[in-house]
RNA sequence: GGGGCAGUGGCGGAAUUGGCAUACGCAGCGGACUUAAAAUCCGCGGGGGAAACCCAUGUGGGUUCAAGUCCCACCUGCCCUACCA
């Protein structure tokens, strides 16, 4: 090891240019992040008299590690939030963490700690991490889910959604994960095999009393991005979430005279109905079934029931069903026709029973087919040429076509069917237009101790009751038992549950069920603006300036979870009248996830996480920054690459020995001395560089950000080496590259800033504005193409006429070889860059 | 089954409005410095060919003076969704 230490010694002798110390990424970064702690240099405040800008990156859950994936969320919206502050804005940007939530309580009972020391102790351990970043945090307004000053707050609200009758009980068959013994929303099941989102169990259903939010009265509003920047992609997934479908209720009467509804997208297929089905939870089933199919109904029902979503759901099962011996009338014919039972219709699900209409729908195609159920025909499209035949078909018609077999309606064309029908069906009461949508309730209750607890009693008189917002927070109890039953641990504690009804004062119980975490989460980015505001969830005065948040990052799979819920979370407020827009964030952008460098997903068992911590630790917080920037397009993400970083490590060496080198001094002594042509082709790159990272900055595209600053500092060592442009120049150079890098590596930028002389701090500088002139090419090369092939490459002044451009081509060996003496019959200038030539 | 995104050197990627394909970096090769190595610096770098040139952006067509970029079909990979009436 000795004889690095002598190497290290060599270094400073020989190369006689570098007369400073070596750049010491930690010392430096450690440096600089306590004087801009100590000078409060990120702090934030209300400015009327300035343009104020909310960047917020999603916030993260404390599980005790920071994680690569969090870096590279983070350090690229911090250099962009930098970025928009050296451009004059006022910018807010926020942190705190989500702190309520399954792995501290799953830590409990494996480890024997508390939630809450557990939690308490990661956020520590975090907020020191998320310092090693450098990032501009405004450490002042850190919020933290789990305490009882913001979730005092979680629980106002669900009162106000209450109030106002947004928040509602009710028994109904619910995802539950057997592992996790909690509910789950729906957005939390996920995959074809119907799993729990955070521990990959296969939920089961379970018919419990919950507690749920009215997000379906908002299904149609959601749908509206027309005031969102945000990508298509997310506004996709969201539309195929709340999965508006258009189409009619029809009114069907059973025998007895019960009214047995169905949903139909398809109400001109009407007169085709053959038999209807109802699902095995519908209310229906135990009066329509005759006493000769009851016992088949069910034990067809307790077996459907029985089967999990995977079994009933896989996608090849062949249709089963049971016959319940009832009958249903079809309102447009009067005709009678068998009511089924199958579990293929779904409870959840429009109105949880169909009519079934085999000839134009694959679905009960199989299921007329599998049990010799009448199949007819009741549309014939355009281009079939044979008569539609309900005995002889293969597969239903899917197809636009006319009405046929379809009594007053026969013969109305594809483009009116539906509409006519619909008429048709509203003039005689037996149907209406209706609109359906997949969005369901949002179900809130979790059956776990680590929540804020829903702020409702239970009185025996009076029976649900909220608890007054005076006495708010409904404090979780710190001495708690965590056995995994299923049901909330508070309901075993000996006395927590006892209460006194808020309305009759008699005996009451509480709400043991806490709330959903996204539920916290819904709302944090309006409590980061004043976190420890008594009087009410925020303090008007800061809410008022910094709100909507401007810019919001964070990753995709949030998609139909987070972002859906807080943009739901907004216009209930917005109705409650507690806030006046429409949407919590007005521009999103999502980052792509790092994988592997084996190319699959960071995971523990794989062994191939990636610790920030020893590359920051190793190569200092700026080329870590600054190689998440680099080595991927930042939607995207990419397989890590561990000699990657080796890359922006030497670039910012070599930054650290152009800035430092003494010989700045003495690179030519004037500008007179200095020759033009250099001098003129460094400025233009300089200025080159400023416009071309302003324009990456400013949409998100990081990797091009960087190796710009690298190509202007390739120019800038080259200039040093040769001498020929004087030091004022030079000088200009390296403090526009300083700035220019100031948003993505604050450490190094302030450090050589510092050392060039220059008044701290460089983040308060301004962003620099390109000179036009300076970046405008003088001469450019002109590619000179025969038929589009390149043939020739001249250069000529940049303001080159056309008829010029064009005569010079024309004077080309390159270009006449291929003319063979012959006028050409085209050619094709394009400004600035290529002449074609078309012989 | 349905929907979406992506495919460019050995690798990550660039090409902003249809106009020089491969910027920037990694890995590699050659050189300088060194007794030697590391570090650093300089240079080379898609494939074929002696050269002229030819061929290359998953495959095959098309539009155009000109296509990585637009259109059609297909292949591969990834993501979402899934009996949604």
């Amino acid at each position: 090891m000795g004889e690095i230490e002598f190497s290290r010694g060599i270094n400073w002798k020989d190369i006689g240019s570098v007369t400073t110390e070596k750049y010491v990424p930690r010392e430096i970064e450690l440096r600089w992040q306590q004087r801009w702690e100590v000078d409060k240099l990120y702090q934030s405040s209300v400015d009327v008299t300035r343009q104020k800008f909310y960047f917020l990156t999603m916030l993260p859950y404390p599980s005790g590690d920071l994680h690569i994936g969090h870096w590279y969320a983070m350090t690229p919206s911090d250099a962009r939030a930098r970025y928009l502050r050296m451009r004059g804005y006022n910018v807010v940007f926020p942190i705190g963490f989500d702190a309520f939530g399954l792995p501290a309580e799953n830590a409990a009972i494996k480890r024997n700690v508390h939630p809450k020391e557990w939690t308490y102790q990661n956020i520590e351990n975090m907020r020191g991490q998320l310092r090693t970043m450098g990032a501009m945090w405004d450490w002042e307004r850190e919020a933290v889910s789990c305490d009882p000053d913001y979730y005092r707050w979680s629980q106002w609200f669900f009162l106000q959604l209450y109030k106002h009758g947004m928040a509602y009980r009710k028994m109904s068959p619910v995802d539950f994960c057997p592992n996790c013994n909690t509910t789950l929303a729906r957005e939390q099941v996920w995959g074809d095999d119907r799993h729990c989102e955070r521990c990959e169990t296969a939920v089961v259903k379970k018919d419990l009393e919950q507690w749920f939010f009215k997000i379906t009265d908002y299904a149609d509003e959601l749908l509206d991005f027309s005031k969102l920047d945000w990508p298509e992609r997310v506004q996709r997934l969201q539309t195929n979430w709340v999965g508006r479908s258009e189409g009619a209720h029809v009114t069907f009467h059973t025998e007895s005279g019960d009214a047995l509804e169905v949903f139909t997208t398809r109400p001109d297929t009407l007169w085709g109905a053959t038999f209807m089905v109802i699902a095995p939870e519908h209310p229906l089933v135990e009066s329509v079934t005759t006493d000769r199919h009851r016992k088949a109904v069910e034990s067809y029902v307790a077996a459907a029931v029985r089967q999990t979503d995977i079994q009933r759901e896989a996608a090849d099962k062949e249709k089963t069903g049971v016959f319940t011996g009832g009958y249903a009338v079809n309102p447009v014919n009067a005709e009678r026709i068998p009511i089924w039972i199958a579990d293929y219709v779904l409870v959840t699900y429009g109105t949880g029973a169909i009519m079934a209409v085999p000839a134009h729908d694959e679905r009960d195609f199989a299921f007329a087919r599998h049990f010799g159920l009448e199949i007819r025909p009741v549309v014939q499209s355009e281009d079939e040429f044979f008569e539609a035949d309900g005995v002889t078909m293969m597969e239903p018609n899917m197809h636009p076509g006319m009405m046929i077999n379809s009594g007053p309606l026969t013969g109305t064309p594809a483009d009116q069917a539906v509409v006519r029908t619909i008429a048709w069906l509203e003039e005689r009461g037996c149907g209406k237009g209706a609109v359906n949508y997949r969005l369901r309730d949002w179900l809130i209750s979790r059956q776990r101790y680590w929540g804020a607890p829903i702020p409702i009693t239970y009185c025996t008189k009076c029976g649900a009751q909220p608890v007054p917002e005076s006495q708010l927070p409904v404090l979780l109890p710190d001495d708690i038992e965590w056995r995994p039953t299923g049901e909330s641990p508070l309901k075993y504690h000996p006395s927590w549950q006892h209460t006194a009804c808020p309305t009759c004062g008699g005996a009451a119980t509480r709400e043991t069920d806490t709330m959903d975490t996204f539920m916290c989460s819904s709302w944090y980015q309006y409590r980061y603006l004043s976190p420890d505001y008594q009087d009410g969830p925020w303090d008007l005065e800061e809410f008022s300036y910094w709100m909507p948040v401007d810019t919001y990052t964070g990753g995709i799979e949030h998609a139909t979870m987070h972002l859906i819920y807080t943009r739901y979370f907004t216009k209930a407020l917005r109705d409650i009248g507690i806030l006046d827009f429409d949407e919590p964030m007005l521009q999103l952008r999502n980052q792509g996830i790092i994988l592997g460098e084996d190319s699959e997903k960071m995971s523990k068992s794989r062994g191939n996480v990636v610790a920030p911590d020893s590359l920051v630790e190793k190569y200092g917080a700026d080329a870590v920054r600054s190689y998440l920037m680099f080595f991927a397009r930042w939607d995207q993400g990419a397989p890590w690459s561990g000699s990657g970083i080796e890359g922006v490590y030497r670039w910012l060496q070599r930054v650290w020995r152009i800035a430092n080198d003494k010989n700045i001094i003495n690179i030519n002594a004037s500008r007179a001395q200095a020759q033009d042509r250099p001098v003129r082709d460094l400025r233009r790159k300089v200025h080159q560089t400023i416009q071309q990272v302003t324009y990456d900055l400013e949409n998100f595209e990081f990797n091009t950000v960087i190796s710009a600053l690298m190509e202007l500092t390739n120019a800038l060592n080259t200039a040093r080496k040769d001498g020929m442009v004087g030091r004022e120049v030079y000088l200009e150079g390296v403090e526009t590259l300083l700035k220019l890098m100031a948003p993505v590596t604050p450490h190094i930028s302030e450090e050589l800033w510092e050392r060039l002389g220059r008044p701290y701090s460089v983040h308060q500088q301004s962003w620099p504005v390109a000179d036009a002139e300076a970046a405008a090419a003088e001469e450019i090369t002109l590619v000179l193409q025969v038929n589009g092939k390149v043939r020739d490459r001249i250069v000529v002044p940049a303001d080159i006429s056309a008829d010029l451009a064009q005569a010079r081509a024309l004077e080309s060996k390159h270009v006449q070889r291929y003319l063979d003496g012959q006028d050409p019959k085209k050619v094709i200038y394009v400004p600035g860059r290529l002449v074609n030539v078309v012989p």
